[in-house]
DNA sequence: TACTATATAATAATGATTATCAATTACAAA
DNA sequence: TTTGTAATTGATAATCATTATTATATAGTA
């Protein structure tokens, strides 16, 4: 029952559950490519043709600032969503716009425990995030 | 002589030397706080007021492909510059657009070893850098 | 000094995102 | 169930950062 997750999540949030955002819900979730506002809009088209891009944006800002989402910083200046809340880090191609998630519990923990004992002076860590920039060695332009 | 090292580094990539490129090389190699183009311009405006903004990123652009400065991923839509060309990572305020340069030689080591260690299927990397978000303890708002 | 490719300035164009606002809708309360 | 109200949506205009265009100016070389 996939409707519902999202309807639970928004439910959770103390969001009205409207049939856009449970729609707009469901795409990020599904999709694992980071899309952007417009790719989102595309996708829910068939179904929500008068869907305002501009619905789309305030929609995901306001998942965003709920932490339903995150926003992934990209090398263009075109804004990415990031469905995935649990901590992970970023693969990004240095000769496409790709950008991939990576987990790495591991890597985590090796970090933490660095940055724990290292205190940086005047700045307290809430949270940190890797960019790993490189090649993918497939030719798929996800 | 600072005008003087801003030309050897043009020169030593290539670059024909004008005045508009010492200048905004000068300005951003002394500036610490990652400035906008716009940030650039403005202080630039007094000595040369003719300077045109579109000048201001094309010259950007072209120290960045050189390796001269870095592009700077920011959390907003405006890209940021940073004159540092040598490895480090950012500090992200959470309360504002505060960005400051972090550098920490074992930390890069730390991550550098884990990463040779464990491959990542599928990718190549070249390189990484931290962001690392939390708040600073002084008010500066640089 | 003269030549030629490159850089610059001014401005128009683009593209992503945000603001506005009237019409619609979710949902709480009666 | 119906009603009232505040929040949401869609349409579109406005904004803002960045890029493209192009005529003029200039750096570096012969």
């Amino acid at each position: 029952m996939s409707g519902n997750s999202a309807i639970v999540i928004l439910t959770k949030h103390g969001l009205k559950v409207t049939p856009q955002r449970i729609a707009i819900l469901e795409v990020i979730l599904a999709l694992k490519e980071h899309p952007t506002a417009e790719t989102i809009c595309n996708h829910l088209r068939p179904g929500y043709p008068n869907l305002s891009i501009a619905t789309v944006y305030k929609t995901l800002d306001t998942f965003a600032q709920k932490g339903i989402i995150r926003k992934v910083l990209s090398e263009t200046d075109t804004m990415r969503y990031d469905g995935v809340a649990e901590k992970h880090h970023h693969l990004y191609s240095t000769d496409s716009g790709r950008i991939e998630d990576y987990y790495d519990e591991g890597l985590n923990k090796v970090v933490e425990n660095y940055l724990k004992h290292k205190k940086i002076p005047n700045f307290t860590i809430e949270d940190f995030k890797l960019q790993i920039f490189g090649k993918f060695r497939d030719n798929a332009n996800k």
